[in-house]
DNA sequence: CTGCATCCATAACGATACTG
DNA sequence: CAGTATCGTTATGGATGCAG
């Protein structure tokens, strides 16, 4: 579907899929919609997310939250109590994005071998590079 | 699928997908992927790739080729002639990745109006937060 | 034309401490 | 428990120059 032009693709100056491509540089924001894809009840607190997604830092999830929530991707819902409780979910908008992340995941497990190859040839190389000419 | 454990997803260790995002984080890589997924014939050079793929630097097209290469993804082909002339072109894994690819770029055309509110809402955002309370 | 190496700015990330 | 702020490290990406 790219815009043809010379014969040559014009696709990405700032369409659509750029977005969304800068919005998956937020490391984690693929995963915290995909972890509120597959929450039960759709609805997630931030402390059970962090403890959902492996490594990921306190900071890091917050700021990821602040960010999908900025961009009409999850809704933030506040319960005033104390302690306080927070939950978010996905918006009908978030849901939508959610079916592609989902593909692409699957794609992920379906390939989890090739991809493990992958980090180990990856290794191979720059192992190689780093150590080969020193002397 | 995520694994459950304790009605939590304990998802994301060192699994598929994450890797598949590490992969992701090179900026340009899905580009790369789509474009080349898109290429009459499959194949194109890397001076033709740098013209489409609006804004990507030689460096970061060369660097996100090689990345490609090495886990596998793309191929390299070289012509013995001069000036030099290379080839690059999707391999059957980076096929079967391209679909996913498209599913998500697909996405993002269709939803292009809600990315264009997203980046808007983000700036306002950031805006308010930077003046705001100065005075 | 393809590819590599430097230098440099800045953006992303994590650890930690602190507030309500 | 939710959220913010600060600091320091590392990764990312762009500009430029050079080589085959």
């Amino acid at each position: 579907m790219p815009d043809w032009v010379d014969g040559k693709v014009y696709f990405y100056a700032d369409s659509g899929p750029r977005r969304l491509m800068d919005l998956f540089s937020v490391k984690w924001s693929s995963m915290v919609l995909h972890a509120l894809w597959h929450w039960p009840e759709g609805r997630a607190r931030p402390g059970e997310l962090q403890r959902s997604l492996q490594g990921i830092s306190k900071k890091m999830l917050l700021q990821t939250l602040k960010e999908l929530e900025i961009r009409g991707l999850i809704h933030r819902q506040v319960f005033q109590v104390i302690p306080p409780k927070v939950e978010y979910s996905l918006t009908p908008l978030g849901k939508t994005l959610a079916g592609p992340i989902e593909q692409l995941y699957q794609w992920g497990l379906e390939h989890r071998q090739a991809l493990d190859e992958m980090s180990e040839n990856r290794r191979k190389h720059t192992e190689a590079s780093a150590s080969g000419d020193l002397r």
